[in-house]
This record gives structure tokens, C-alpha cells and sequence, in this order.
DNA sequence: GTCTATAACGAGATAGAC
DNA sequence: GTCTATCTCGTTATAGAC
């Protein structure tokens, strides 16, 4: 009986899928309340009324829930960033800089726990593996892809790096925006570096006491970046 | 016996501070395996030889004992800033703050899990106490220190700021580099997110595969950062 | 007064037998 | 899958050594 065969197999796919988002639902929720580190499968079992064992058959390991955990922040991350930029047009190259650092912050303060997974301290005896990368390049991809808009046809050359710091450039320009003057990169890099060292700060709790609430000066350092690399 | 007295204070006393010293030695070493979160005052005694209730005498608790660490590590990094700024001239701005941004790259990459502690994910489940923050200062204070010499009297009159950003930025100029206007001082905070964000995104493994070695991007950025603050 | 050691509590995790 | 014995944790009360 093929068809029942398939159908069973579906229907048991479709639990097993269910159940996998169950896990990892809940597996947030010990983020949130014990860090990245004291994310512990028995809990997570207990929580969901299963046995500890009975989840080895969704997650392998501790860790490999911890990659699940890790790949599903960035990606949430990455969509907001690339929907902020594909919700205006092309030529808004201003606006879409503004939407997308702006949903990026939102997505941070929406979800501070994932963020310090992603971005915060790395946790103790946990090597993340290489498929994070794909992940974690999305926002980056976003932000790269609006540099091209910085480099207009009639501007001069920008002056040529020192060698070392050219070919790592010239890397990153491959993965994330060919064609665009490793100067260019490296202001980008720089922008990059200081948008998400903005709203560590703030999440991470450095601003208390000062720039507390941040969005005005989240704001203004926007445009600041934006005149920064050249954004138009 | 006033003498005797006074003597056996004073060895009490040294026995004291020697005591606390180790006590944070091995806890600085227990925050590089396990992380804030996994210090264990039990783990500590353990392996001072002695028994956990000890360290009760001088540490009131362990969120007391992780206070400490923060504000050791606020002060060290605190005065390696300053030292970076008093070994050059005041003149030589420029000079005084590549020193000072390297000095503070240089204390996190010797010292990156109380770097981790500070500017990291904070401890789930510890709230900092107000009696950081004095220490935390320091190194923002050598940062703003500079900023003066960003402000020439020639200089033309800065451009308004939004009223709730200006208050901010007048605390904050309060704080740390009086006499500085608030558009000065806010692009020394910025300078001061996008310093150490470079710092958290090469500790915590961003730069991997791209920047990773990071020393020539640093550099690059730093003279960027001063031109933008307006150093001379 | 200052310190260390013993013992215990309640909560939580873990290992292994069943 | 379940249960239990055993571990560690932070913390406290108490007793005794210097």
C-alpha cells in the first residue's frame, strides 16, 4: 500500500517538523533565561514533557542545537535586513541605508538573547561550525550591496590600499559586493563594525547613564555612516 | 600594647589583601574555562585548598567576588589607556590617540575573557552594581581627553543638535571632556562604539575568514576614526 | 576580633540501574 | 521511559583555633 505507506510518511514528517520548531521554540526560551551556556537538553526535554533521550533523535548533541539556534538568529536577522532594503526602491540608496540599519536595531532590541548569542561573548567549549558562515554573511550581503550606490561612475580613484590589507578587502568585495574599490570595502567594513558596535553597547548596557534611551543618537550615527561611505 | 597591636593588624592585614589577590587570580582563571557564568565560588576554594565557607570572609557573595573582577578589569583596561595618552606630548594628538586605541585593542587581546566580561553578553541572571561605573569611565574619560584638541578656536560654530540629543551629549560632555560641544562629543562616542566594536567583532570571531589577522584593518580604521572626530 | 572548618539546607544536574 | 542515588552549587549556622 504505497499510498498509506506515503501518506504515514508524510504525516510523519510533518510531526517530526512540528516537534523540531517545539524544541528549538522552547530551547529560546532557556536562552533567554540562562544564556547561551546554560542551555541544557535535559531542560529543554523536561519543559516539553519528553525524556532527554527522546531528543537526540531531532539534535545529535547540545551543540548542534546550539549551531540550530545560532543559524535560525542570523537568518531571522539577515530576512529583516534584506526585506528593510528591498522595501524601497534601488535608487533611494539613503532611505534603504537608514531602513536597513534601523532593522537591524529592531530585530536587536526585539531579540536581545539571540543577538547576544550571535554577537556577544562566544560560549565556553562551543566552536561554531562553518555553516554558520552563510547565515551570518546575509546582513552583511545587504549592507555590501549598498555600497555600489557609493561609488558612482565620476568619482576619482580612491588611492591604492597597503597590500595585505588590499587582498582582504578585495576577499570581502568577492562575497559581498564585486566590483566596488577595495577603499569602498573598507569604509563599508568599518560601518559595519560600528552599527553593530552601537547596539551591543546599548544592549550590553554601556549607554546606561548616558545615551540611554539610544534612538536619537542611533539616528544620528546613522547618517553620520552614511555620509561616512558615501552613500548618496 | 600599642606596637604589637599595630604590628599584628598589619600582618593580618597583609594576609588579607595577599588572600584576596589569589582568590581573584584563580577566579580569573576559573572566567577563562568557564566563562562569567560558570565562576563557581565552591570551584575556587577548591583549588585554593580551602573550603568554600572561607571565602565567605572576603567576598560577601559570589556576584560581589564577579564585581570585583569587573572592576579590576575596568581599571586595568582603564589605566593602560591612560598610560598610552601620558606617554606622548599633549600636543601630538594624533599620536596620543593611536596609542591609546592600540593600548586598549592590545590589554583585549592579552586579556580577552575579562574583555569578555565587560563588553561582552552580560552574566545571566547578575545585575552590575552602580559602583562599576566609576571605573568604567575611565577609559571613555581618556577618549574624551582628546576630543578638546578636536575643537580648535578657529573651528566654526557647530551645527544645532535635536534638544533630547543635545542633554544627552551635554551629560555626557559633563562627564568626561568638559568645554567640548555636543557635536564634537558625539562623534567621539561614535568613535568610541566603532572602537570597540572592531575589538568585540575580532575577539568574538566576526573577522574570521576576512579581516582575521585584524591588525592592518585596525589600523586603517583608527586613522579614519580620527579624521571623522576632527583630531589633528 | 579574625579566621577556618564542619555540617547542613534546598535546588538543580547527572549517571546508571531497572 | 522511569526512578533513584549521587553529585555540585550558593549560602548559612555554628563551633573552635589563633
Amino acid at each position: 500500500m504505497t499510498a498509506t505507506e506515503s501518506a504515514s510518511r508524510t504525516a510523519r514528517e510533518r510531526a517530526r517538523t512540528e516537534l523540531t520548531r517545539e524544541i528549538k521554540e522552547e530551547a529560546r526560551r532557556q536562552l533567554a533565561a540562562h544564556g547561551g551556556q546554560g542551555l541544557s537538553l535535559r531542560a529543554v526535554a523536561r519543559e516539553l514533557g519528553m525524556v532527554s533521550s527522546a531528543l537526540y533523535r531531532y539534535f545529535p548533541s547540545r551543540d548542534e542545537l546550539l549551531t540550530a539556534l545560532i543559524i535560525d538568529a542570523y537568518d531571522a536577522l539577515g530576512s529583516a535586513a534584506e526585506a528593510a532594503s528591498a522595501g524601497l526602491p534601488a535608487a533611494e540608496a539613503r532611505g534603504r541605508w537608514r531602513a536597513v540599519c534601523g532593522a537591524v536595531r529592531d530585530w536587536a532590541l526585539a531579540h536581545p538573547h539571540e543577538y547576544a548569542l550571535i554577537y556577544g561573548s562566544p560560549v565556553p567549549g562551543y566552536q561554531a561550525p562553518q555553516a554558520t558562515i552563510a547565515s551570518a554573511v546575509r546582513v552583511v550581503r545587504v549592507l555590501g550591496g549598498l555600497l555600489t550606490s557609493a561609488c558612482a561612475a565620476g568619482d576619482e580613484p580612491p588611492p591604492p590600499l597597503p597590500p595585505a590589507l588590499g587582498e582582504q578587502a578585495a576577499i570581502v568585495a568577492d562575497a559581498i559586493a564585486p566590483d566596488v574599490p577595495g577603499a569602498v570595502i573598507l569604509r563599508g567594513l568599518t560601518a559595519w563594525t560600528q552599527l553593530f558596535g552601537m547596539i551591543s553597547f546599548e544592549l550590553f548596557g554601556q549607554f546606561i547613564g548616558s545615551l540611554d534611551p539610544a534612538d536619537e543618537f542611533f539616528g544620528y550615527a546613522v547618517e553620520q555612516m552614511a555620509d561616512f561611505v558615501g552613500i548618496p
